[in-house]
Order: structure tokens, then sequence, then C-alpha cells
RNA sequence: GGGCCCGUAGCUCAGCAUGGAUAGAGCAUCGGCCUUCUAAGCCGGGGGUCGGGGGUUCGAGUCCCCCCGGGCCCGCCA
């Protein structure tokens, strides 16, 4: 808001004096002034001149009475710097952020659209591990960012309650004698998957008996049997509750729970499998090893169409995974002309609905037209998902609003492997979780790793706290700690695990950035909160660089918008706290006895609250006032 | 074999989408700073052929090509 109007600014003297096309960016260094126009380089080509002559010139004819907030511009170079008058231009950045509060940094540009998210998507036989509150906080981050910015976020969590990994845990307790009740109190999904999963794996892949009851169980589960279709469910849903309550425990928040079985008795795929045949996008293959098969024509799509072409229903009829896919990627782009019912199950903590599609369920809810469809999976299915789109644009529905974000997955690194039994190869570096083989590090157990360290140094800080505070502010800190380092990283890196380097609580970490918070409102504390937006003549450097970084806020949430790339706010957020650091440490605020420069710096400090309070809120870090 | 991704300080990573001025953090290490707003902090030192080579450009860590190293995907599984 600030800063485009300063760069609208500096664009407009540029094209008075004749820059058609001003190109103007943020001063990398402030020695620079507060923005920069390479235009002159541009220019040198085509005036086959010096650019450094050109930018002299354009210096000494810019006329700067007309400028607002700007109050001189150099030459240097080639470049032309541009400085404000940071009196005016604090001062509007400040009335701003402190006029906006919380909605400083939003915009409308989401207003009366729709983005449908759907993450989280973990099987319902298991407990969620460090890897899926990677995409757990990366999915919940993307709905908090579109809602901030206007639009109509629908959450969804697709559970996959119809796969031979239900069947390793119903032959389990249906046959091998493992009780429903978790025998030593532990939570019922950390029972099924540690447990009854892992085991019944391993016991299955030493007899093939085993295999074949496995088989036989899938199938009827997925033919509805009165008795095994009805105990899946109640396996599902128990297992689903205690999942969501991990979920929960990050921040994340869900709309709908689209239950795999009941998409299926939908039987969306037969609407859909007869619009692929109409366009000629299928065929059925009459020879060869993939004879009886119906596949999907892959020779039109430039990287696909190198490695054969896709089965979507098996020789005996059934549909593979990618075909429920497509069907189901053609009820979210809403070409389906069934739409499921649903239930009200529960209420999330924030006493939100959560809808769960139920065959006689009596709410109807109509997605409508959505602007993105975003689909938070790991990279590992990048070929999967394309192969999904395609088949969307092959029917003519705008798949180009079909979006995968991928993200690389979290890896165990060998030492933490070894811990939990792993032999590795030599020269191993790392290896990837797994849950039928019990190599994993579960959310919540890393969550409490995290959160007793924290709460010996909460005490040791705080000797007078109760213990409930204590354990308050420490699960605030856990879990902001937890989120930025899932979040912080390029979504194309691999995560190696290493629980010791997690545990630590300095320098780049969520709880720097707490820290920082808590901080500015121990000063806000202190006063009567009196402030002033009105400027001294000369602010100090760190002023400048906190105000600055603060106006750079809203330009910030927009290009994340667009390029979804997550982790330029947690780098936005770190920028910030870290100017604050060093404002902090520089510029007294209570003591000073300027009464006037006091009120003007509880406005900084205030400005710089409302802003990292934003963005905090947006990477899913939970403010903490005081720690 | 085909395709995609990664490679920046001892380690973990920003910066690359939209090329711009001496390449930045954190951890580790060494040295400073708590009778003054929380030291989970701040300041400083050492540490870099930005994997290698070519090209485009006034200008390349950033764009293009080739190569090397590592990872992932390519199933009548989900």
């Amino acid at each position: 808001m600030v800063l485009k109007k300063l760069i609208s600014e500096a664009e407009a003297l540029l094209r008075w004096v004749g820059v058609e096309k001003p190109l103007i960016q943020p001063a990398r260094d402030p020695r620079f002034g507060e923005v920069t126009s390479t235009s002159a380089f541009a220019l040198a080509k085509s005036l086959r001149r010096d650019p450094r002559k050109i930018a002299e010139e354009f210096a000494a004819k810019i006329d700067l009475s007309n400028a607002r907030l700007i109050n001189s511009v150099v030459a240097v170079d080639g470049y032309l710097n541009f400085k404000v008058d940071w009196q005016r231009y604090s001062e509007e950045i400040l009335k701003t952020v402190i006029g906006q509060g919380e909605d400083y940094g939003k915009s409308n540009i989401g207003l009366g659209k729709k983005i449908i998210i759907e993450h989280t998507s973990v099987n319902p036989n298991k407990a969620l591990h460090v890897g899926h509150a990677r995409n757990v906080c990366l999915g919940d981050t993307l709905y908090r960012l579109f809602s901030f910015l206007g639009y109509d976020v629908v959450v969804l969590n697709y559970i996959d309650d119809s796969g031979t990994q239900m069947a390793d845990v119903i032959l389990g307790f249906k046959e091998l004698g493992y009780p429903l009740e978790p025998p030593d109190g532990a939570r019922f999904d950390a029972y099924c998957g540690d447990t009854v999963y892992v085991e019944v794996s391993r016991r299955i892949e030493e007899d093939p008996l085993l295999a074949e009851k496995r088989r036989r169980i899938a199938k009827l589960i997925e033919e509805r049997d009165d008795e095994y279709y009805r105990l899946n469910r109640e396996i599902v849903e128990k297992v689903l509750k205690e999942q969501l309550k991990t979920c929960w425990r990050l921040g994340a928040r869900y709309h709908i729970l689209n239950m795999e079985s009941d998409i299926l008795s939908y039987d969306l795929w037969s609407e859909v499998f007869k619009k692929l045949i109409r366009v000629g996008a299928v065929y059925k293959a009459e020879s060869g090893q993939k004879a009886g098969c119906w596949l999907l024509n892959l020779s039109g799509h430039p990287v696909l169409g190198r490695e054969g072409d896709e089965i979507l229903v098996k020789s005996d009829g059934s549909t593979t995974y990618v075909a429920r896919d497509i069907a189901y990627g053609a009820w979210k782009l809403g070409d389906t002309s069934r739409d499921f019912k649903y239930k009200v199950w529960m209420r999330d903590p924030w006493s939100g609905e959560i809808l769960i599609t139920d065959v006689k369920g009596d709410i109807e809810k109509p997605l409508g037209e959505a602007e993105k469809v975003i689909n938070v999976i790991d990279i590992r299915q990048k070929r999967p998902q394309e192969v999904v789109r395609y088949a969307l644009e092959l029917m003519g529905l705008k798949s180009d609003k079909y979006i995968h974000f991928g993200y690389e997955v979290v890896a165990l690194s060998i030492k933490d492997a070894v811990k939990i039994g792993y032999e590795p190869e030599p020269g191993q570096e790392f290896v990837h979780m797994s849950g039928r083989r019990g190599l994993y590090v579960k959310t919540d157990t890393l969550l409490d790793m995290l959160k007793e360290k924290i709460k010996l140094e909460v005490r040791e800080k705080h000797p007078g706290w109760s213990e409930e505070k204590v354990e308050e502010v420490s699960e605030k800190i856990a879990v902001g700690a937890l989120r930025y380092s899932l979040i912080k990283p390029d979504t194309d890196k691999m995560i190696i695990l290493d629980a010791d380097e997690m545990l630590k609580l300095e320098g780049d970490t969520g709880p720097y950035l707490q820290y920082s918070y808590a901080r500015a409102c121990r000063i806000l504390e202190k006063t009567t909160r009196e402030y002033s937006t009105k400027a001294p003549v000369e602010l100090v450097e760190e002023e400048k660089q906190l105000l600055r970084r603060i106006a750079y806020f809203p330009e910030v949430v927009e290009d994340v918008g667009e390029s979804l790339l997550i982790k330029t706010l947690s780098n936005y957020a770190y920028m910030l706290a870290s100017d604050f650091s060093r404002f902090y440490e520089k510029v007294p605020v209570l003591h000073v006895d300027d009464v006037e420069l006091r009120k003007f710096r509880v406005a900084e400090v205030l400005a710089f609250k409302i802003v990292l309070g934003n963005v905090l809120r947006l990477i899913g870090v939970q403010p903490v006032e005081e720690m």
C-alpha cells in the first residue's frame, strides 16, 4: 500500500521526463535510497548511449516539486536512486498499519471468489507422522493465506477408508485377536498404526495365507458387507477423531471430510467415463499385455506420452486410483451432475462445523465454481496428478485451475532411524518414513519432546507462573517451532528430520519470532499506549529499517498469493522479527525523555506488533504475549 | 532407458519465478555486550572457484545448453 504509493510516485516522476516503461524496484541497500530505477540501462541499448549519462540527465530533469514522499533523486553508475522524506513516509506507514490493524496486508482480490484446498488426507489407520505434518502445515497456511486475501476457502480432507491398508488392520482386529481398546490407554490412532498395522503387515509378509485373508476382507469392505463394512467405518472414525486432534493441535481447520467409500457409492466415475469415451480420450486395449483394460490416451501429452498410456479400468472392470481421482477432480471442478450428501460429524475447537460425506445424510453443500482447486500432495505423486489434470483437460474442463501443490517428503536422519531400530546401509544418509514398517516419528511425539524442553526453560524464566500458564505457553511455542520448521524450507527440498536439531530454540526458529513479539508486548504493556505518528526530524537507521520492512508486507502477501511460495512468508516474518530485535537493542522507547519522541516510538512498536501478529497468524505460529 | 527435482560457508538453508551495485542468515567456532523496555537477544572475527564447463547480456548465484554428483517417479497398488 504505502510501498506501492512510493513506487508509483517514482514511476510518475520518470514518466514526466519521458520514460515510457519505468523500471522501479525497492533498493537492496539503504545507501541507495528507498527505491531504485534501472531504466537507464534498459534505454542505453536502444539509444546506444552510456547508461550513466542517461541516468544523470534524468536526475537533472526530474522535478521533485510534485513529489510527496520522494525528496531526492541521484544518479549513481547508471542507477537512479530515490530517497524519501522519512517524516512523511514513516507517518504514512504508521497511520496505515495502526489504522488497519489486523486487516493490514489484507486485500480484496479474492472477494466473491472461491478456492478449494485439499490437504492432510492421511490413511485412517495410523497416527500422523512428521511427514504428514508438513502436508498439514503447508495446506493450512494456504487456507490462511487465501482467506486473508479475501477468498472463500473450503478445506477438504480426503479419507481413503477402502484401501488395502484398512484391510490390514481389520484383519488384525477381527481375526488376529487385537483388542479394540488400546491395552495401555494409548491413543487409538497410535495404537492402530504403531501396533496393529505394523505387526499385521509383518505377519502378512511372512504368511501368504494371511495375505489371502486380507484380500477377502478388502473385498468385503468394498461390497459393504454388513459386518466388515460397519467395523471398518467404526475404526476409521475412531482413528480420524484422534488424527484430527493432532491436526487441530497444529492449528489446522477443515470443512469437509470426503470418504472414499462414499464417493465410490455415488459412482461419479461412470458419468466421467462416458464423457472420456465421448471425447475420445480413452480406448479399450484389444490385445497385448493390457488387453481388456481401458486406457487414457496420453500420446498428445508432451511428457507423459513417452511413458505409455494410463490404465483407468482394469481388465476385471474395476477402476484404478487415477480413474477415481479423475472422477473426484471432475467433482471439484463442478462437472458432475450428482453431488454428495453430508451430515455434521462434529465441531472443531473453533466451533466450526465439520461435514462428512454420508449416503444417508441430509445436508447438501454445492461447492460452486472455484477459482482454484489446490491439492496438497507429496511430490512422488507428481506424475499421477499430471495424468489427472490432463484427463480433465481432455474432458474440456478448466484444468489450469486444478493445481497439484507438491512438496518433498520428510525423511529420517540415520541417527534418528537407528534410535527406533533401523539398520542402515553403509553410506546411507537418510531413510524414508514408512507407516507399514514402523519407520517414522509421530507428530505428537515430536511436539511433546519440544514441549517438555520448552517447559524447563519457561519454568526457569518464570518461577512465579502457575503450571497451567507454563503448559499453555509451552504448547504454543512447541507448535510454533514445528510449524515454522516445516514451512520454512523450499517445498522442493527434502527435510531430513534431526530431532536434536529440531529441538533448538534459538536463531531462525518459530520461538525467535514469538520472542520478539513478546518483547514488543512488554514495551506496550508499560506505556499508556498513547502513541503519535508524528515523526521526529531524524530517524535512526534501525527505525527506518523496521518501518521499511513493515511497508513491504502487503506486497509480500500478494506475491505469495500468486506464486504459492509459502516460505516467502516465513522468510519475511524472520526478517521483520530480526529488524525489530536490532531496533530493540538500539532504540530506547520507554527511556526517552522527549514525550513526543516516546509516543512516536510507541507507535512504531505497536505497528510492528500488528504486522508480526498478522504474518504469524498466516503461517499458523501463535503469537505469544509473554515467554 | 525416459521424465522431474536438488547441488550456495564445516553443517542446515535464504537469495533464482520478475538478471542489476561489495553473495546473506541460522547452527557450530572465537571474542565482546545484562544496576536501562525479557540475553529464547544484540554486536564483531574467521569461514565462499554460488557442483563443473560453455553461451546470452552493458551486467548471471539468478536465463539457455552440455556434463558431474545426489534424490524421486515411470504397477491391471492406493
